[in-house]
DNA sequence: GACATATATACGGATAGACGTATATGTCAT
DNA sequence: ATGACATATACGTCTATCCGTATATATGTC
């Protein structure tokens, strides 16, 4: 049988080929936040975010930090040049983009914990 | 029923989520070719070579340009400013990938109209 | 301990994607 | 028109992936 590389360029592009992934990584860019706080700004089940959340993990994309019973999830600092380059592209584009705004900005409504000055692209 | 969007950045990562449409978009890197160098040189079959064009051409990637019996294929200028940013880097990634340039370099043995000075990346 | 909360995973079904093979289309030469 | 060649598509199958639901795990409180 033929080995599954989940590695490299195809599965990096296969990770970021999900919209609720994009989704989450838009949220993400504003900084650290938990599955709740996730979960509640995207309105989507639980599971399907603490799926995507793992396969962002796995494809070394973001980072968890558990804190008591939540856990909070961040960009990583990519070691890849074409990694870091695609999702700084992807960082720009969402910057722009009507859809990621608006969550954004949702986001900072539905999280008790955000002050009015953070939840902004970093 | 849901719409399924054939464009956006989901559908450009999921076109760049496959491994033989990279080896096709390095050979085409070096240039305009046609299919059957295509096929010759990756030693996979024809149908899915033509497929393969067909998904990359679909997705804005790449142009067409039929010449008698032959169909020439070549990279497209991008307008979506994501697209052109994560085509630069995938491209500078080809240029250091060691199995992409072990492709590159069959390319010019198997075609017998590419002189020894082309078939380099542009 | 029992319980509540936050998060992760397991399971089964549905759908999309890739493949090999066969066949269709299009172009040229005779 | 016939045949040869280059390319495209259609078809059936197999696998990967996504989803909703249910359940498991981990942590804190009482």
């Amino acid at each position: 049988m033929k080995r599954k590389s989940k590695s490299g360029p195809p599965f990096l592009f296969k990770t970021l080929a999900d919209p609720t992934r994009l989704r989450l990584l838009n949220l993400l860019a504003c900084g650290e936040t938990c599955v709740c706080e996730l979960t509640g700004t995207l309105r989507v089940v639980q599971p399907k975010v603490s799926r995507h959340l793992a396969h962002l993990k796995r494809a070394g994309l973001v980072e968890a930090r558990r804190n008591g019973k939540w856990t909070h999830y961040r960009w990583a600092e990519q070691a890849d040049p074409l990694a870091r380059h695609v999702l700084l592209g992807l960082r720009q584009w969402m910057a722009k983009d009507n859809a990621m705004n608006g969550e954004r900005r949702r986001r900072r409504e539905v999280c008790c914990r955000i002050g009015p000055k953070e939840g902004n692209l970093q």
